[in-house]
DNA sequence: CTGAAAGCGCTAACAG
DNA sequence: CTGTTAGCGCTTTCAG
């Protein structure tokens, strides 16, 4: 059996409620009083049931981390700076993977409230539907979501400036004199994606070149980039430089590319977006658009952090994080 | 204010006890009775307290995982495993990163134990220390070690079997024919780095053939990869292969031996160890040895279920996984 | 089959 | 400053 504030009460001659405060915060306990209590609590190795405490208090000091899968090591990355901030403030954090699936979301959700979570961050599968959002204001608990700025306004929300991000790359490729460029995406409709597509026209747009840019879109994978890759080097040849939409996509154009012969960055230019750990890896080294994802996953917590705290009246936020230019070695002039 | 069991007692005219049998499928109710409760229940949205419950219970649905850094692509592909089974059996996992700091995986631990989970996986930082043992043999609850066979024995493990694959690289590159090799590896004293050196030795071994084999000890990352593969092709010219004890000193090779314009495998095979996603991506791609991470992390989940099972008697259990040769690009005949 | 009642361990008024 | 007393929401004897 566990010992409880009621055996160190007993064994140090005061009443449980005397210990309890004595335990917590400096209210009013004499301080002889609270030393000896402690000392006591110190001997019996007394360790606090947090359970008790939870029920008690209506808090859990837990947050709930949804990611769609933390092999990808954007989530990995965000799930680091997330659990860093918790730790920080004594909270800790529940894993859970919806795998982009609603269905698994929606059971996460609830379980997670079920647990009295002080806070969830995640990023939905989509916008979320009525019966999520539902379910999530009913809750009066905070959320903050990854990557859904605009959307979903009913949340507060934190991610990166993707459009930026995509200007960018769109600026950096024209001033290197390329004028036949391609952009190789995920899904046409998909927000973060979009905002990259829209700023990279835009960038490339400010050049006042008239640059042309073919799109192709598939799956925002390594398969994808590879395949779309392909398509490229067959249909239009004469394409100088790609900007990828996420470094997983540049991924795979690297390896069409390598098979087709096609030399990066002599033949052409590539560059992606993240700058995730391997890209500095990949031959030639990627230059990449950085994300600042541990960052994204610390900044998310603390919003959380502030939401729920007691008292506090939750006004939704939104925060977009700078982005930046990697530049290594998978770019050249035209 | 969430609505509670005694509410749904009032709207359906029973007692709360009835409501609770009702709810947790326990007989001993009326078919009827059950019905309208669960009727009730429904309508009024009803969402249990799993804190009052686990309160109650002392069982929390919950366990912990420890492991060194989830943006390991190693761990993060164990925690997928590991979310995966706990989320089978309706329980979750909260995420520690304990940095291999000694400090930092005690606080975890007690914070763990506060928060009665049903059980603790972990990557410990090393063996671990008397303190720590007694820590969690007092807790009374199961704990299991990642990649910790044979040590600690006072505690169930599962890890991949690191010998076995070590000696299956040593046979295939003596089978290759290539007769002056080297390990790269960790630091000399590390439980499963040994073992895979350990087999690696005993697998060359096989051939009878008197291979030589250089050792080069230094950190397991992808730094120490280059840095140790510079020395070696500094200092042996004559090497033919090289066995790196894991994919990230392998990437760390083919970096070096890229810029040292020597080519693999024409000049030098290469091969791992973990199969990590990446390994495939490379060029060329990594022949290496797999590890089954997903399944490790299946399989702990699974271990610490079965032992937090009230009434049984946890009995130590160490379960090691097979493992295998992925044959890619990195290796050919000497 | 169902109700009454006693906690789980802790916090938080409210008295003194 | 300290003790008393209610609970938090749920499970679980023990009666009936």
């Amino acid at each position: 059996m566990a010992i409880t504030i009621k055996d160190i009460a007993r064994e140090s001659g005061v009443n449980i409620s005397t210990v309890s405060r004595s335990l917590n915060g400096n209210y009013g306990v004499h301080r002889n009083t609270r030393e000896r209590v402690l000392a006591v609590a110190h001997r019996l190795n007394y360790r606090p049931n947090r359970v008790a405490r939870g029920l008690a208090t209506g808090r859990s000091n837990t947050f709930g981390l949804v990611v769609s899968d933390i092999r990808n090591p954007f989530f990995a990355e965000v799930a680091r700076g997330a659990e860093d901030a918790a730790y920080a403030v004594g909270c800790d954090l529940v894993l859970c993977n919806s795998d982009m699936d609603a269905n698994k979301q929606m059971r996460y959700m609830s379980s997670l409230l079920e647990k009295c979570v002080d806070g969830i961050l995640m990023n939905s599968v989509a916008a979320l539907d009525r019966s999520q959002q539902e379910l999530l204001s009913e809750s009066g608990i905070p959320v903050v979501l990854l990557n859904r700025t605009g959307e979903d306004r009913a949340f507060s929300s934190v991610s990166a400036d993707n459009f930026q991000g995509g200007a960018i790359a769109g600026e950096y490729l024209a001033k290197l004199g390329h004028r036949s460029v391609a952009h190789l995406t995920g899904p046409k409709r998909h927000g973060t994606l979009s905002d990259r597509a829209g700023g990279f026209l835009k960038g490339l747009d400010g050049s006042n070149s008239g640059i042309a840019a073919v799109m192709i879109y598939s799956e925002q994978t390594m398969k994808g980039g590879y395949d779309m890759a392909r398509e490229l080097i067959r249909s239009h040849r004469d394409v100088t430089a790609i900007f990828a939409a996420n470094d997983a996509i540049a991924f795979g154009v690297l390896r069409a590319l390598l098979e087709a012969k096609v030399r990066i960055p002599d033949d052409i230019s590539l560059i992606g977006f993240d700058n995730v750990a391997l890209s500095e890896v990949v031959h030639p080294p990627l230059t990449t658009i950085h994300q600042p994802k541990y960052e994204i996953g610390q900044a998310a917590i603390e919003m959380l952090v502030k939401q729920s705290k007691p008292g506090v009246l939750k006004e939704i936020e939104h925060r977009v994080m700078d982005v930046e230019l990697v530049q290594r070695e998978s770019c050249r002039a035209a």
